[in-house]
DNA sequence: GTCTTTCGATACGGCCCGTAGCGTAACTCA
DNA sequence: TGAGTTACGCTACGGGCCGTATCGAAAGAC
């Protein structure tokens, strides 16, 4: 369907698309959401405002595009051990985030997104579900290595191990963006390295441990 | 200063104060964000729009405002453990932010305050600093216990403790915060369960440690 | 009673959104 | 090569909202 869709005609240009994914994300540095406007996007893209609306519906669908590929140059290179791997994915993602297009558009998109079931839906698929890459790998590695229990055989392993990846995506990249952008402070190797052995070893490490811990 | 600001004439209308934030949050949870126009508000409060604008010079610090107030609900009574102190205060924290005019309007005055230093400093101030009282709180009540262990003493003890409150902080709010707004997904009791078994004892609860960390 | 400030109401310029219409450019297919 | 089809740049437009100005009336302070 995809492939068979315009067959004549004059094609799309691909110089444009990127022209303005281009000037939408260096419209978002300089101008932040509030006062990005279409006009001005098309003006910087050398592009008339028309063809923005011929591609996307309207401005978030078309900011969620331009930020969506900013998250694919994350990498998780192996750094040998379960600790580097989370000090390094936490300190890529910092960076990434302490860009300025990134960090307004995350936000303003996820705003938008609380009350626009489709733009929630477009999110996780170009944002969450790619991401989640990286737990999973660092995860598997460190399994390999024996620095976390493989999981149990059969579904309910696999499933407890989705939820695993999950929650541990979630307080990874959560910690970081709350770091980031609610508390506004910088992300520095101090920071992360004391992310990862909270992470590692827990609140109550180097602690005794009256209180046990309720079998549920 | 603030006592003696004004002194004759006539004073502001504390109903309208009260009527208008309450028309934003409400404003909020039916139209969201970028469909939230002043007007409306106006229409809403029973008051008239320059009333707003003689109180707050734009959007962003009205809803601020508006929502800051939600924040104070949270409590931490004492549940007797740490285990359950951080669970009782991770779910409260994720019953106030699946409220819809909370969750709109945090991401979306976060959205504008990546461009907007003087936002930035009245987010922290009303709810990032007033918040961590929770984790002073939790903290001081786990250590009376013995769950954790005392702070060192002396300025630098003092530093290091405020530095392990900001962390712990900023990875509760972050996880319970990911998962709600950005997974959007829901919390619920078991997540709580697992977040907090996670940050009690860390990923490698229960599996054998052959990376020592290494100190700093 | 006078002074000072807020209030509601209305009007306004300005900016932006999203669409429509037009002539032209680019590419496909016969 | 020529006809058909689609994208493009340009211009213009109605509509909505922002933030301000202006006015007379109301509400307290002195």
């Amino acid at each position: 369907m995809a492939g068979s869709r315009r067959r004549t005609g004059r094609p799309r240009s691909a110089a444009a698309d990127r022209a303005i994914l281009d000037a939408t994300r260096s419209a978002l540095v300089e101008l932040g959401w509030g006062r990005l406007t279409m006009g001005d996007v098309a003006l910087r893209a050398g592009v008339a405002k028309t063809t923005l609306y011929r591609r996307w519906s309207n401005k978030n669908e078309m900011v969620v595009d331009a930020v969506a590929v900013l998250f694919d140059e994350l990498e998780l290179p192996d750094r040998g051990s379960l600790r580097a791997d989370v000090e390094g994915v936490v300190l890529s993602f910092a960076e990434l985030l302490e860009r300025p297009e990134t960090k307004t558009a995350l936000m303003a998109v996820v705003a938008e997104a609380t009350h626009d079931e489709a733009l929630r839906a477009r999110i996780r698929a170009a944002i969450v579900e790619r991401q989640k890459r990286l737990v999973v790998e660092g995860r598997r590695r460190a399994q390999a290595r024996g620095e976390l229990p493989p999981d149990p055989p059969g579904p309910r392993g696999a499933a407890e191990a989705a939820r695993a990846v999950d929650l541990v995506f979630d307080v990874i990249a959560g910690a970081v963006l709350h770091r980031c952008l609610v508390s506004a402070e910088r992300v520095t190797p101090v920071w992360a390295e004391s992310l990862t052995t909270l992470l590692l070893h827990g609140l109550t490490a180097g602690a005794p441990q009256p209180v046990p811990s309720r079998p549920s």
